[in-house]
DNA sequence: CGTCCACTTGACAATCGTCAATAGCAGTGG
DNA sequence: CCACTGCTATTGACGATTGTCAAGTGGACG
């Protein structure tokens, strides 16, 4: 049908965490770059500060290295400090969709459950603040304010998961890719400032699966911008030349 | 590019939820005919059993009737007792995409948020239970244990909705329609005995902005099937004949 | 220097969207 | 009771978008 076999790496290349992650062993909390964005900005601060911090060890992940695995156990939880990590899912016949990109200050296994739904992999080298969830389980049911503050981290998941699927189901190719970039832009400026110039960490394949297309129609697509002078291609990334007409072709799309 | 304005109702046939419902001013809770299966299974057995109760009002809603709208106040949460709510979200250009159909036992309004991300419209009359936001949300906040059964709830919806991204971005259009029918199918079961017979309550045009394909293709997909007496279509619904070959049509597609 | 990958580009084909005509059905009103 | 209207659904013809297949480029690395 579409693209049978897609993209699953080589299990061979493929670490398991256990193998290839270090740890660093480094206090968790005081100094940590992404105190101010994610479940540590609105959390550590407040009263159950180094709580999280004595739970939680500094890590790092290598390039293709595997946080969680698609129906493992899923034993840790992760906030991510820096780097790229990607979420997928897999159907039994090797086509992927990939469902995000984390970048700092995202956090993974909100769900807490004892087994993993997606495959989470570093795309380069990953620094993360890694936690048991049975932990989280325990510092959640004793703090309700802890729990409700997860709560509202997954209700902004849920949304963005609800923005994705309108992209996947109801816009074009174009129209995706625009959407891609800018708002892979808008997600890093959280942290640092805001750039024209976009990383691209991921391959077009994995554009491709996140986006619902083929490889060959985001290189495409990207060409195609390139011609008209909206980006340019540079290695390992695009920089954004005609932002305004990129988000006309984002939002609207009405030509 | 594609299906430029598509379905939005017109204002004038849309009710708005306070005109509309009707409060039955029934006793929640007991003798509720879903509470073996929702937020009120696992929560009014357990302790706070009639808290929630008297927090909530049953109500009946009409066809076509808003439940919430997307970017009005998020006043409300909402437990289908009967009928189908379907939730979706539109593009600025009226694009919509269809992110679910919720059933018996179904919750809405899970993310505790003051702005709805979603709009929910009655398929045909529905029966709620209806309670305030804010009164769920205190009542979160005073037990963690019913906040995170609020939490797990809400795992299984981002985990349906990745589901549900895996089948917009990676899927031919018979394997949606297929993954459609079996999964509508498997829902209603929770309540009901299963059955070959699947209700659909929902217009050609709800299930197309659901699986990200044109009305069209809906009908000539479901005619289709038909023909390979895969299916048989009856009034407002179908007939699963072929549960084997659908089923394998959903889940490899491996011909 | 040769191999391996990721990426690009082209040619072609298939799927699916677009446009249009028609059927069926329910509700309305003469 | 029967047009008449409006809506949903079906079906066909056609075309555009995008997937498939294939070839070729360029960079990284041994």
């Amino acid at each position: 049908m579409f693209d049978t076999a897609t993209t699953t790496l080589p299990q061979s290349q493929t670490k398991t965490s256990e193998q290839a992650a270090r740890a660093a062993n480094k206090p968790a909390c005081p100094g940590c770059p992404v105190r101010s964005v994610g479940i540590c900005g609105s959390l550590c601060g407040s009263g159950d500060a180094d709580l999280i911090g004595s739970l939680s060890r500094r890590m790092a992940y290598p390039g293709r290295s595997v946080l969680m695995e698609e129906g493992g156990p899923g034993q840790f939880a992760f906030n991510v400090i820096s780097g790229t990590v990607m979420l997928s899912k897999t159907l039994p016949d090797g086509r992927r969709q990939v469902l995000g990109f984390a970048v700092a200050g995202d956090f993974l296994g909100l769900s807490m459950r004892d087994t993993n739904g997606l495959t989470a992999v570093a795309l380069g080298s990953v620094e993360v603040c890694r936690m048991q969830r049975s932990h989280l389980r325990e510092l959640a049911l004793q703090s309700s304010k802890f729990m409700s503050q997860l709560h509202e981290m997954m209700a902004s998941e849920l949304e963005s998961a609800h923005d994705h699927m309108m992209l996947l189901g109801r816009r074009g190719v174009e129209e995706k890719i625009a959407c891609f970039l800018l708002s892979l832009r808008q997600r890093v400026a959280r942290r640092q400032a805001i750039s024209p110039r976009v990383d691209l960490p991921m391959t077009r394949q994995d554009i491709a699966d996140y986006l619902g297309v083929t490889l060959e129609t985001v290189s495409r697509t990207l060409s195609k911008m390139a011609r008209n002078r909206l980006i340019v291609i540079v290695p390992d990334g695009v920089r954004l030349l005609d932002i305004d007409t990129l988000e006309q072709m984002a939002s609207l799309k009405a030509n």
